[in-house]
DNA sequence: AGTAGCATTGCAAGCGTATGCACAATTCCG
DNA sequence: CGGAATTGTGCATACGCTTGCAATGCTACT
């Protein structure tokens, strides 16, 4: 079978009896062209299965309408979810997401190579960050970046992270309200800023008072596995904490099995504990565990209109933008 | 600040002062080029930061080096780590996914119109399937498509599955080994093939014994509440399952978790309750559910070999490969 | 030294679309 | 009905790269 060649804007500009120019203007919004004659390319394009070659005309508009996509962090629970509402806002920009998977400092170098070569207009960064050579770079060739869930210092990009200072504050109150006094945190990225900003501000808001503070700090911890092992080894420990700031719901969920069928530990009397993310298991009647609600929807929306919009301006100013998120008190902490 | 251009193999060649072909075939692995002069041209580029533009490659090579992965179903368990499974792979390969999202028929056809236009080399679908008018489209342009998950009769395409069939057959004579009798089927989509092959071949078996049956089948069930609902809708019946075969782990654990919790129904004596996926809180010890385990990854790496393949030796003949799928028993049924 | 043979380089013609410019067609108005 | 103002169309060129072809430089061998 002969491999039949695409059509292109000359074989519907002959089919048409136009010229090549008109049939571009045919599909170019708000060209100028005659509604008769837009018809008539639009038929003649409908007989040849033409489409315009996208390619083609990103090389002469110079932007490709193609956004970058970094995904360090596969891991975290609504990894999905996110993937999935950062393609979806950004497909209705009009704009197409191009996906990199990349975990090291040096994969993650090299995808931004890979992004300039495909001359992305923009690149939305999930996780992680590049290096300061490598975002120099992107200002250099104008190419915006957004940040989503990570900050970076020195990095000449938008950032879009929940509060974390708020969230601190916030579970430090709920636990000073209800007089618990010896915290351990338990985190995954020793690296993440976000959980740092959590543990800064929850140290700051319990010094202020006499008697609460935190006693124990472990990370590296990830999973419901690591989560079951970590209680136990805490619960050998001289001082036990009767908090237990967990930032994953997984790990938090593990600690509380630990707790429940191992230990027999009473929960949420003898240990408060917290998760960070307000996974679907988390609210499950079995679990009921106390935990942040991150705003994942509109940290995904906000970034891709953050890019979007510095795109379309040719902006590279960099932004920092927080948003909310909510402590969700359930069965996993003293009530009032 | 004035947007500086990025700069091209002209800009390269000059300074380098050699021709701009050479400074193209400097960076075509293969072609015909002096080791001193190569050097010196990669000298001059890494001096101007330039990077072969793909987007202009593409056009004259008449191949754009992307790959469309059309993602339907992001409930999936393993969405995250299917795409990420996908994404890498195809990177690997030398070429760029470009993920779209759709659920709908239209959505879907809208997709491929968008990958055709963006002149992707192939796609790969998950969990759906395009229109026929659609499929043929791409036949005709010579894109080949690999439909992951999901099989569509009529479509000119390949096909990786499980092999639904001998789930079926697994889970039939293991209910049949322990003496169960009266078998009830929940599941999600009523239209996927995979589940339809699972019950048909389960059907099939379990009719060769006089005894065992099907006693009711359930569709549109999907997640833990729903199966927490479901399981205590089937207590009310007359005649009560003694095997619920469930093609979610999800779902699953929320008939297990209504079982155990609010109806006091002992699993796996009088109950028995196996679900699909090997999520990893299957696994877990509070749970311990007899499952069906899908090798993911293979399916995924399969889905891109055989797709670059194709691509690479423009092949369009379809190809259907079926994978094996191990049932694992945990607590959940009873044991010989 | 002369020349066949090969490796390297340059030239120029595409790839498919967008768009500035000049010209043609239409509309509007008095 | 004539001319000015507006709208629509075509021509030609640019976007950055690849690649067939021809020209050049080099190696090795007689």
């Amino acid at each position: 079978m002969t491999v039949k060649r695409r059509s292109n804007s000359q074989d519907v500009a002959d089919l048409a009896s136009v010229s090549q120019a008109s049939v571009s203007r045919a599909f170019t919004p708000g060209a100028s062209i005659s509604a008769k004659t837009k018809a008539k390319i639009l038929n003649a394009a409908a007989k040849l299965d033409y489409q315009p070659n996208i390619i083609a005309r990103s090389l002469s508009k110079n932007q490709s309408g193609l956004v970058g996509i970094l995904f360090a962090n596969w891991d975290h629970p609504k990894a999905a979810e996110i993937l999935k509402g950062l393609c979806e806002a950004i497909t209705e920009k009009g704009f197409k997401p191009v996906v990199q998977s990349a975990n090291t400092l040096e994969s993650v170098d090299r995808a931004f190579t890979d992004f300039l070569s495909y001359q992305v207009d923009g690149v939305i960064v999930f996780s992680t960050s590049p290096s300061t050579n490598m975002s120099a770079l992107c200002i250099r060739s104008n190419i915006p970046i957004v940040l989503l869930n990570h900050t970076a210092p020195g990095i000449n990009a938008s950032i879009i992270t929940i509060d974390s200072t708020k969230v601190g504050r916030d579970i430090g109150n709920a636990l000073l309200e209800r007089a618990y006094k010896r915290i351990a945190i338990v985190s995954s990225d020793p690296n993440s800023q976000v959980v740092s900003g959590i543990s800064d501000s929850l140290a700051e808001t319990v010094n202020q008072t006499q008697g609460t503070r935190i006693i124990s700090e472990r990370t590296g911890i990830h999973g419901y596995e690591a989560g079951l092992q970590t209680i136990v080894e805490l619960w050998r420990e001289d001082v036990k904490p009767d908090v237990i700031v967990c930032t994953s719901d997984y790990t938090a969920l593990g600690i509380l099995s630990g707790c429940r069928h191992t230990l027999n530990i009473n929960v949420p009397q003898d240990l408060c504990i917290i998760g960070l993310g307000d996974i679907p298991a988390a609210g499950w009647t079995d679990h009921d565990l106390s935990t942040v609600k991150i705003p994942h929807n509109e940290l995904v929306r906000t970034s891709v209109t953050t890019l979007i919009s510095k795109i379309e301006t040719q902006s590279m100013d960099p932004e920092s933008i927080k948003l909310d998120a909510k402590l969700i008190l359930r069965g996993t902490i003293k009530s009032l």
